[in-house]
DNA sequence: CAGTGGTCTAGACCACTAC
DNA sequence: TAGTGGTCTAGACCACTGT
């Protein structure tokens, strides 16, 4: 452990960045370095290594993207804490405050916005507005017990919300309360790396990776009510969905709707082979 | 757009490598930048920006790590043209194999490793393996088109596939010849940030976005038959998946076996407010 | 061959944290 | 105040591309 930034390097081993990446990388792997601990100073690695500090921070600023370090100014580098990821069942269409209730766990919310808008030309698209329409919009970061975890901005036609700000924690508790609740969605789910502006919501670093996830709920008439997209933080959340047969070789079943089992998989900051 | 570049520089808002990004990610925003277009040298944009060539270069590998921007060696900097995303609906149990077929493509495959080996302790836990069981690993690159799209890695229990290398282009097409295709599977989605190894097997830069899926399949009887981990390209695939009403809002629904409609967002590079 | 991106260095100053 | 990470510079050499 002591001597894990000790030479040789430039063993033909590809760049100087990437090996020092890797060497950091295995390290953690393997438990020589556990969560919490502190690495050494950056100058002290560069000293140490012979290398520049500049290449010292190309590695290490790798290793803080993918998770596995945090870095505080003036205080030190250390070995990321492993993440509690929460696992969200996709065949169901829940509300992120529902979803914290069944964990027992207290959502935060805090608005961005909360009003009544002129639509952006992808919410006109989407919620098939016409001409003059607005939107309510409801843009918040949700978390848990002070932790952020998500960015949702939701958009509603107004004539189905013309009072956006009446939403309290829970928009799928107020539909519900006017018999507006949707009955069926459809998400697209994709990967993402976070901006500076949403990095900086979600207190991430720029560039972390992100689920992003766009819905369109619709009411039994099959009117679209809302259209949502969200960034859920990558390092904290897992999204679990039931597969059935396809339908080519059979005839299609009903999901199950009891919560997805349990996973034996550690957790911890999700990342590729390095 | 010839003064893209121009100052007035550290104008009090943020790092400088802060305002370039943003600069070139508006210009591209904008379409002032259109794909296919080439951004002058980094050595240009330093001296006209009055930047050091190592400022310029962590604004634009930002954008690289984003998709907005493709660097070749030797050639030069460049708009990344509009990414064809493909789209997958996630409630179908369906293969690479017969996804790229649906879509009337062609589906390469490039072999890691094909053949029977001691498992991992992941697998001799998601396969439930006993002591002395060996499980047959199907590890490789596939894509569409001579472009990879998504590294695969399978793992069967050996009782139940134990000639490995008979497996073509299609693991379920066997599976199905042999009455093994599975009829259930449970997958779990997350993101993740790409290392060196895995990029490289990609053809992305190294810390690009993925979306990493797990999946276990089942067979009629309740066992496990394939325990498969996957990293799709980030800037390639959306997994599209339709919700039900929430159970404790009233009786669960059967999943469409339609696939999922069309969806009219501007693909392209997928990022967040930069 | 000239030009491009890829890597690396040595040194500097700043902002923040901990004591 | 001393030490830390955050930012930035000027300059160098290499590997590769295109002509």
């Amino acid at each position: 452990m002591d001597d894990l930034f000790a030479g040789p390097f430039d063993s033909g081993a590809g760049p100087l960045y990437v090996q020092l990446h890797r060497r950091i990388a295995q390290a953690i792997a393997s438990g020589a370095l556990r969560p919490g601990d502190g690495l050494p100073p950056e100058r002290d690695i560069a000293a140490r290594t012979g290398l520049s500090r500049v290449t010292v921070r190309k590695s290490v600023g790798a290793l803080v993207a993918e998770g596995a370090l945090i870095q505080r100014r003036g205080s030190g580098t250390f070995i990321a804490p492993p993440v509690e990821r929460l696992e969200q069942a996709l065949s169901l269409l829940t509300s992120f405050t529902e979803d914290m209730a069944r964990r027992g766990r207290h959502s935060d919310s805090r608005w961005l916005a909360r009003g009544l808008h002129a639509p952006s030309p992808a919410e006109v698209m989407a919620l098939g507005l016409g001409a003059g329409d607005q939107v309510a919009r409801l843009d918040r970061v949700r978390g848990s017990d002070g932790v952020p975890l998500a960015i949702e901005r939701a958009a509603l036609p107004a004539q189905l919300l013309p009072d956006p700000q009446a939403v309290g924690d829970s928009l799928y508790a107020l539909l519900q309360a006017r018999d507006l609740r949707p009955v069926r969605a459809v998400q697209r789910i994709s990967a993402a790396s976070l901006g500076a502006e949403d990095a900086a919501l979600l207190g991430v670093p720029v560039g972390a990776v992100s689920l992003r996830i766009e819905r369109r709920s619709y009411l039994p008439g099959g009117r679209i009510v809302e259209y949502t997209r969200s960034l859920y933080r990558g390092d904290a959340y897992d999204f679990a969905v039931e597969l059935t047969l396809a339908p080519q070789s059979g005839a299609p079943k009903s999901v199950a709707s009891h919560p997805v089992p349990p996973h034996p998989s550690p957790s911890g900051p999700e990342r590729t082979a390095p």
